[in-house]
RNA sequence: GCCAAAGUAGCUCAGCUGGUAGAGCAGCUGAUUUGUAAUCAGCCGGUCGUAGGUUCGAUUCCUAUCUUUGGCUCCA
């Protein structure tokens, strides 16, 4: 490549009728069937053209609409980044070819600016970050399977504690459903047909079992067990569902694409009528919880009716109809997805984009007029009638799994006081005030507040190190002064020593910052 | 699932053409008793992913398998 950079080839563009272009291609099936794609396309006016990499006829010359930089002397700046096989036109049936990606820049700064990008992006990877700050890990006995440590279950729970006060105030009921439910169940809601090769199977005995994939059959069974009335609707019941679905090998990745996983599911049993503005409340829930991370920049999908689903044409219509007029009176914006929809329903899909400007979908909603049916759903209505009613799914970060994993990478490890697994790490000038500092301690443990001590025999300066590396965010230094005075030194990470307080002040300073449900 | 690469100490990695392994950090012990981003010394630590095979001998070569990584496909 830098030979031909260094001779400076221009570029050469040669247009020629269909028919000839298809012999030029003869004898490589890739060019040949490329060259037959480019004339089938619309908007082909029946030619085709091809570049030589310097002297037509002499030089490397290929197929390709264009356009090109002028010559080959304008691509100095050039790196190669990986190699991977690569379907043919994205098609898994066809062949697959070895891709090799590379970039190229107009000058050596963008080359360079590029470069440090991925590194900055290696930085944040939350399978480093999650390892270094000691969250969680995956191994081999459950691929695709989390173990999380003790301050990764920390935030596990801070982020179902955050989301149970945002839906607690919405109307919503937490239930706990089980993981594992007889075969039977799963015939009858259409998953053994439709998802069968996605779920884990397990036995009972001679009793063949699954483990959920979903948690929606569970809440329509707890729906089922009594009589409801149309004013029992709508009917939230929401949990925090742990499911498990056998994902291919080679699409995992760390807590981004998972086996099993924790969604913040819930499912809206409602009447027709009530489609529109629950939905609509929704939308403003998962807007709202997005932005208090930060993410403004949301986007939103409508995933229309797959060729592989459950119900009649007629009830899909129907769903598909309501979840349009939804999003008039949300007034959401968004893109089609034709063909993208879970087997029983419809579905808006939200989707953020983070600090690296990378996308992440979430947040779903799914409107369901199939499975209730399926599951002989009922209630009574004001006409003193039997009526299935609709059940919306739902769920605003999607899997808690992934959610943190956008949150380890947006926030590189520095989480918000409330989230971070230990909020503040007393250090002791010397051994000296090892009692003082677990005095201190207890203080501030009975004010809920997540803290350890460092007895390390270590000076303070490694001490401090240590708390910036594992990004604590606050530093309580206590030594000869503060013991004698009853006093805590704070450090607050980023922002430097802030002085000598009281403990009692240090925990009114903070108690806005560690409040979970906000 | 597909293509390619990788798997060595808790972590990050080294180990030439086959002769059973090293470093830094972490950990432990001792000295030091430390005031805002690394005190010094010593010690411990590995079935070289797993199972077969070739060989006098395998971390090294071969086969299978599991897992991971980068992509592809998929993601109800």
């Amino acid at each position: 490549m830098k030979e031909i950079i260094k001779e400076d080839r221009p570029f050469t563009r040669i247009e020629v009728s269909g028919a000839e272009g298809l012999k030029r291609t003869d004898g490589d099936k890739y060019k040949h069937d490329n060259a037959e794609r480019a004339l089938a396309r619309e908007g082909s006016d029946g030619t085709l053209s091809f570049y030589a990499n310097g002297e037509p006829g002499k030089n490397w010359e290929d197929l390709c609409a264009g356009p090109h930089v002028p010559s080959t002397g304008k691509l100095k700046c050039f790196k190669i980044l990986s190699l991977a096989g690569a379907y043919w036109h994205g098609d898994q049936a066809s062949d697959q070819l070895t891709r090799v990606y590379g970039t190229c820049f107009a000058d050596k700064d963008g080359l360079e600016t590029y470069v440090k990008f991925l590194e900055e992006a290696e930085k944040r990877d939350h399978r480093r970050i999650g390892k270094e700050m000691d969250l969680y890990h995956i191994e081999d006995h459950s691929p695709g399977m989390v173990f999380w440590h003790p301050k990764g279950t920390v935030m596990v729970n801070a982020l179902k504690n955050y989301i149970r006060g945002k839906i607690d105030r919405r109307g919503y009921l937490e239930v706990i459903t089980p993981e594992i439910l007889n075969k039977t169940l799963w015939i009858k809601s259409g998953h053994a047909d439709k998802y069968n090769e996605n779920m884990f199977k397990t036995m009972a005995g001679d009793v063949e079992m699954a483990v959920k994939p979903m948690n929606c059959p569970g809440h329509i069974q707890i729906f089922n067990t009594g009589l409801r009335s149309w004013r029992d609707l709508p009917m939230r019941l929401a949990e925090f569902g742990k499911c498990h679905r056998y994902e291919p090998a080679g699409t995992m990745h760390g807590l981004m694409r998972v086996r099993g996983f924790v969604q913040d599911d819930a499912h809206i049993f409602c009447t027709e009528e009530q489609i529109a503005s629950e939905v609509a409340d929704f939308c403003h829930l998962v807007k709202e919880i997005y932005h208090d991370f930060g993410f403004d920049d949301v986007k939103v999908k409508f995933s229309t009716r797959p060729a592989k689903r459950v119900g009649s044409d007629e009830l899909w219509d129907k769903a598909e109809t309501s979840l349009e007029d939804a999003t008039k009176l949300a007034g959401l914006a968004y893109t089609l997805n034709p063909g993208e929809g879970a087997f029983y329903g419809p579905k808006l899909e939200f989707t953020l984009k983070d600090s690296l400007g990378r996308d992440w979908q979430c947040g779903t909603i799914q409107v369901d007029f199939n499975l209730p049916q399926r599951l002989g759903a009922e209630y009574v209505g004001k006409d003193n009638q039997k009526h299935i009613p609709v059940m919306l799914h739902r769920a605003a970060v999607g899997s808690i799994e992934r959610f943190l994993g956008i949150l380890i990478e947006e926030f590189m490890g520095d989480f918000p006081l409330w989230l971070a697994p230990v909020q503040a790490r007393i250090l002791p000038i010397s051994e000296k005030f090892t009692g003082y500092a677990n005095k201190v301690k207890e203080q501030l443990v009975n004010a809920d507040v997540r803290v350890e001590v460092d007895n390390s025999n270590e000076k303070l300066g490694y001490k401090i190190r240590q708390c910036e590396l594992q990004k604590v965010p606050y530093i309580l230094i206590v030594g000869e002064k503060e013991a004698t005075d009853n006093l805590i030194s704070v450090r607050k990470r980023k922002d430097g020593d802030m002085g000598q307080m009281k403990v009692e002040d240090f925990i009114a300073k903070t108690a806005d910052d560690r409040k979970v449900v906000r």
